[in-house]
DNA sequence: GCATTTATTCAACATCCGCTGAATTATTTA
DNA sequence: TAAATAATTCAGCGGATGTTGAATAAATGC
């Protein structure tokens, strides 16, 4: 059965090889971006492992020699994958910081609006960039979060931009200790790429009051959250609250401010 | 420490047993447990797909087939994993959240504290608690992030819990809409698992002023950061600050189908 | 002590994995 | 048009995958 409609395939893409499917053909993307395409949807959906180079050329209908040779191997498609759309992204981003900080001069610009430089470009092109971008920001969140792949991908596609975000937000809180901006940078991170994965789960939890997919609720919300964050860290005590010499924790869970 | 705990409790095992028993074999913990300690580790690292069984019962000692055997299959071996740390460390969370609640009768308790009660369980074992509790965590890490097992696994272990945290919460926030709360416990997780995942990106960024590792540090200005988070939810204005009207950025998204 | 249950070992299965080389077709260049 | 390059197809390689059944060993129950 495989085997006939294997046949039969091919037997269609032979017979009109001239006339008709060069129309059909050049209607469709080049198999080079289909297998992006493809690709970023499985591997956002399964993770590396859990998607196979036949998986992604089935999906994008072309032949599974097609991933080595335009690519090299399934590792370098996946970095390819995901360099596409950083490429795209990140020089907006960029824009946007800087036009946020020319609005504001000669002051520093609000907390706020750096936080939104950083993530608007993202959560609109989710909310409203297609499926692509829907797939590939539920990659990153993944990225993010994997210890194999985040020190590699994330540092070389995002950490020259997030340097100069920090070095603005710096400048919006003089004063401050620049571990609290790191961590509270961190933490704006993990709460953005969890968004992005859009599991459903606030959805359960909130009995459908929340929705994973109401990215303009979180654009609502997000830059509010984070800048009050981070001016509690660098208003707050710097100083530890307690030492650290303590070593059991099930016993006294009460001791911890 | 933890030797001498194992070595009297596998004595005690020996004890019963005959003596013919190999040492190596009676100081060793039963394969089931081995199995469940080298999955952890190593789907802690790869993921689900990206180990085999034959890797973790190669590096648990055991045969490939005892997997099968003790657990049915590999997807149950992976959600065995998986719940026998949350069954161990919900009781305890659970139990500090009504403690603060306690303490701070007749009135309602610190957002601060109740954030503190979610996290510090966790943060206290990943950094003290063992190499398995590390490894445990930065695999909720990567489930929590995945569309695949994050509404499965994080829904069955997590929800019960984590819907008498967001009651407290809301005691402690009186008056404030409950989507404000619900997004405020996402940025949380999203911000918290990622910490998790400790891929040493914050240490690259710093330049070693912070470390990943340094989960003190977090414990110290996450449940801040998070109620300050959450207080400017509660307080900011409910409708959009500026609305979602496209701006001129939004313009060049449109390129992308 | 013997029978029964439980645990472990071993070999093998069918299938899928990433990748490749040779052949074929399509496109570009001269 | 002819040659040269690029893109695609096809079949198959060696190996890894999860799982299984039969045989063996160990532990438990009576």
């Amino acid at each position: 059965m495989t085997v006939v409609r294997r046949k039969t395939a091919a037997r269609k893409a032979a017979g009109r090889k001239t006339a008709k499917a060069s129309v059909a053909r050049a209607a469709a993307k080049p198999a080079k971006e289909r297998i992006l395409d493809a690709g970023e949807q499985l591997f956002a959906r399964n993770g590396f492992y859990g998607v196979s180079v036949r998986d992604i050329t089935k999906a994008a209908g072309v032949d599974v020699a097609l991933v080595s040779y335009h690519f090299g191997g399934k590792r370098e498609l996946f970095a390819a994958v995901f360099r596409r759309r950083a490429e795209m992204l990140n020089p907006e981003r960029l824009g946007m910081l800087e036009q946020v900080r020319r609005n504001a001069l000669p002051g520093v610009p609000a907390l706020e609006d750096i936080v939104n430089a950083f993530t608007y470009p993202m959560l609109e092109r989710s909310a409203r960039g297609g499926a692509g971008w829907k797939s590939y920001f539920a990659l990153v969140a993944q990225v993010n979060n994997s210890p194999e792949w985040g020190p590699v991908l994330m540092t070389e596609h995002f950490d020259p931009l997030v340097e100069r975000f920090i070095a603005v937000m710096r400048e919006a809180l003089p004063g401050c200790d620049a571990r609290e901006i790191y961590w509270g940078y961190q933490f704006l991170t993990g709460a953005l790429t969890l968004t992005f994965a859009e599991t459903g789960r606030i959805d359960k939890l909130s009995g459908g009051l929340c929705r994973s997919s109401d990215l303009d609720g979180v654009h609502q919300r997000l830059a509010r959250y984070v800048a009050a964050g981070l001016r509690a860290l660098c208003a707050g005590p710097a100083a530890a609250p307690q030492g650290k010499a303590r070593s059991d924790m099930a016993a006294n869970a009460d001791a911890c401010p």
